[in-house]
DNA sequence: GATGAATGCAACCGGATTTGTTACGTATGG
DNA sequence: CCATACGTAACAAATCCGGTTGCATTCATC
């Protein structure tokens, strides 16, 4: 595995359970579906509880369950809830000298978050539903 | 600086090339304006080089200058010049057992291709000099 | 031709990030 | 009571990244 693991690993996750919501998931038999470490799901796992995405349950028979129903959690909520902005970085803490340079920086930096509100707004077209279904979602008929 | 310094960096140089397409700047130059070291600044404009949007010349009197129209140059261009996948990330290594939880990871694997793809065209539609210009570029006035 | 200025490139260092792992606390149901 | 499963902290190994140094190469100028 390289970078972006989280995503692919929450999508991944989410998109299984898309196809059982109600059944209840341990964070074990998620790591080895995965090929990775109970703990590592729990970690990835929990930012998506903490966005409303999951439920968790501890103890005895407990584990992991969608809180919304498969449809309505998109790429969007995932690419939030982990909160890794992979486009816009820094908000820019070396001010340049010249006033020039500090405009165009500033420009440069809104015009990196456009394009991550771009990719937001994409990611949120597809459903973890359309994952786990046949289509790939971004192709959906609006008004036919 | 955090992560995407080199998209951020490039995105900078080239939107500040933009202005004066004829000057040929050197790397200490476009360094001490970035704020970083020559040898990095080779380093990611090396790319660049690379993919046709940039020329570089050595020795004395030499540096770097635009290889084309600002106009021509696209945030496309930048971003798969500099070659960081930023949502897929692997091909998948390691082949699930069971075929069903193959399709699976088949299917987010080209959901987010089809996400970064997305992502290009994006990219795509904002030039450097619109960058460089007043607008941010991705409301360009097609007709009408 | 000698010299200075610039790129090209390889090697290395230190810090940050990421993943994997172990360990322990806590809650919960049987 | 106790097995189970989450929650979290701590640590290690690997990777990545920016920065730095050094040296070879190329080219304009003297």
């Amino acid at each position: 595995m390289k970078r972006n693991s989280r995503l692919s690993l929450a999508l991944h996750t989410l998109s299984h359970m898309a196809g059982e919501p109600e059944r209840v998931r341990t964070s074990a038999d998620i790591a080895a579906h995965a090929g990775t470490n109970p703990v590592v799901v729990r970690r990835v796992l929990g930012k998506l509880r903490d966005a409303g995405l999951l439920v968790s349950e501890k103890g005895h028979s407990g584990g992991w369950r969608l809180a919304q129903s498969p449809h309505s959690i998109t790429l969007a909520d995932i690419y939030l809830a982990l909160d890794e902005s992979l486009i816009a970085s820094d908000t820019d803490d070396t001010a340049p000298q010249c006033s020039l340079e500090y405009a165009l920086q500033r420009r440069v930096t809104g015009v990196l978050q456009e394009i991550e509100q771009s990719l937001i707004a994409r990611l949120g077209e597809t459903s973890i539903a359309e994952v786990r279904g046949s289509g790939h979602g971004h192709d959906h008929p609006r008004e036919g």
